[in-house]
DNA sequence: ATTAATGTTCAGAA
DNA sequence: TTTCTGAACATTAA
C-alpha cells in the first residue's frame, strides 16, 4: 500500500530505533513463501549484527536505515509491507525481526501480507550507484520546481504513467497520482509533451500539497485495512480522497462530473472527466 | 470461480 | 530508441 506518505509515516514511527545496537536479525518462521532478502540472510547478519543504527531516512517508497558502517538497510514494502516496532496486525505474516538494545524500543519488524516486499543491504558505493543509475529519480518532496518538468518533458507517455514511474520522480503511486492530477485539473492520459509549460508549476504545487497533507493524516488506509502506522492505527487520508476508488460517484469539486475509471499501465486510474478534460487531445479518438 | 488490490520487473512486440 | 502489453511474484477478500 505504501506510497510516499505511508512510508514517511513508517519512518517517523520507527525513528526511536536511532542509536540502538542490533543484537540479532532473523527471517521469522513464517509458513508463507519467504520474501526476498539481499544479500542472503546469513551474509546480511554478519554485516549488521553488532552495528549501531545512526539514522532512519526515506527515499521515495523505501525506508533507509543507516548503520555506523558503510551499509544501509533498505526496506521496500511494495504492496502490503509494513515496517514496525511493535506487534504487527497479524503475526502470521511477520517476515523479518531485528532485536535491539540501547534504545527505547527493542525490536524492528518487517510484516508483509502478500510478501512482495523486499529487504536489501547496500554499501555506500552500491547505494550511490543505485541513485546514479537512472532507475530511481529524485524524491518527490526533494525535487525543485525548476527541475520537475525536465523529468517529464519530452516523453510521449501519458502523464499518469510517467508519474507512477519511479525513475521520473520517486514516491508517487496509484492513489496520489490520481489525487494530484485531479487537483491540477489535468487529464491522466495527456501525453507529457503536450502539457503546457504554464501547467507544470500547478502540478508541482499540488504534488507537494497532496503529499504533505497526506503525511499529516498519516497516509491512506484502504478498505482492506492493511496499512497501519507504527501504533497500529489507520491513516486518515482515505477520507479526503477526491477521485481514488470513487468510480460512479459525484465529483466533490464540480458536483456534476461522475468519477470515471480507466486502465493505464494495467492499473486503475480514477478521474473526473468534467474537471480534467483532455484538451490537447480532443481531436484524437 | 473470478477479479482486483497502495508495487516492481522482465520479456516480447509494435 | 521508446512505448505498450502481458505475465509474474504471493495472498486475500469481495
Amino acid at each position: 500500500m505504501p506510497e510516499l506518505p505511508e512510508v514517511e509515516t513508517m519512518r517517523r514511527g520507527i525513528k526511536a530505533v536511532t542509536g540502538a545496537t542490533i543484537v540479532s536479525a532473523i527471517r521469522t518462521p513464517c509458513k508463507k513463501k519467504p520474501i526476498e532478502i539481499s544479500p542472503p540472510v546469513n551474509q546480511l547478519q554478519k554485516r549488521i549484527v553488532g552495528r549501531k543504527i545512526v539514522a532512519v531516512e526515506r527515499l521515495g517508497k523505501r525506508v533507509v536505515v543507516r548503520l555506523d558502517t558503510v551499509d544501509r538497510l533498505i526496506f521496500e514494502p511494495r504492496m502490503t509491507g509494513l515496517v514496525l516496532i511493535e506487534d504487527p496486525p497479524g503475526g502470521e505474516h511477520l517476515r523479518f525481526q531485528m532485536r535491539l538494545k540501547g534504545a527505547t524500543v527493542d525490536e524492528l519488524l518487517f510484516w508483509d501480507r502478500r510478501g512482495l516486499g523486499r529487504i536489501e543491504l547496500l554499501s555506500d558505493e552500491e547505494y550511490q550507484a543505485k541513485l546514479t543509475s537512472g532507475k530511481l529519480g529524485p524524491d518527490a518532496l526533494d525535487i525543485s520546481e525548476a527541475e520537475f518538468p525536465s523529468r517529464f518533458n519530452s516523453s510521449g507517455r501519458a502523464i499518469k504513467v510517467a508519474m507512477l514511474d519511479q525513475s521520473t520522480v520517486a514516491g508517487i503511486g496509484n492513489i496520489y497520482a490520481a489525487e494530484i492530477l485531479h487537483l491540477a485539473r489535468v487529464h491522466p492520459a495527456l501525453p507529457c509533451n503536450r502539457v503546457k509549460d504554464s501547467v507544470w508549476p500547478d502540478i508541482f504545487r499540488h504534488m507537494r500539497d497532496v503529499l504533505i497533507t497526506a503525511i499529516k493524516y498519516e497516509g491512506s488506509t484502504l478498505s482492506d485495512g492493511t496499512y497501519r502506522n507504527a501504533l497500529n492505527e489507520k491513516g486518515g487520508y482515505q477520507n479526503e480522497h477526491r477521485v481514488y476508488d470513487r468510480e460512479g460517484e459525484a465529483c466533490r469539486q464540480c458536483k456534476r462530473g461522475i468519477i470515471k475509471r480507466i486502465v493505464q499501465a494495467q492499473r486503475s486510474t480514477f478521474f473526473c472527466p468534467s474537471c480534467q478534460p483532455m484538451i490537447a487531445l480532443r481531436k484524437k479518438k
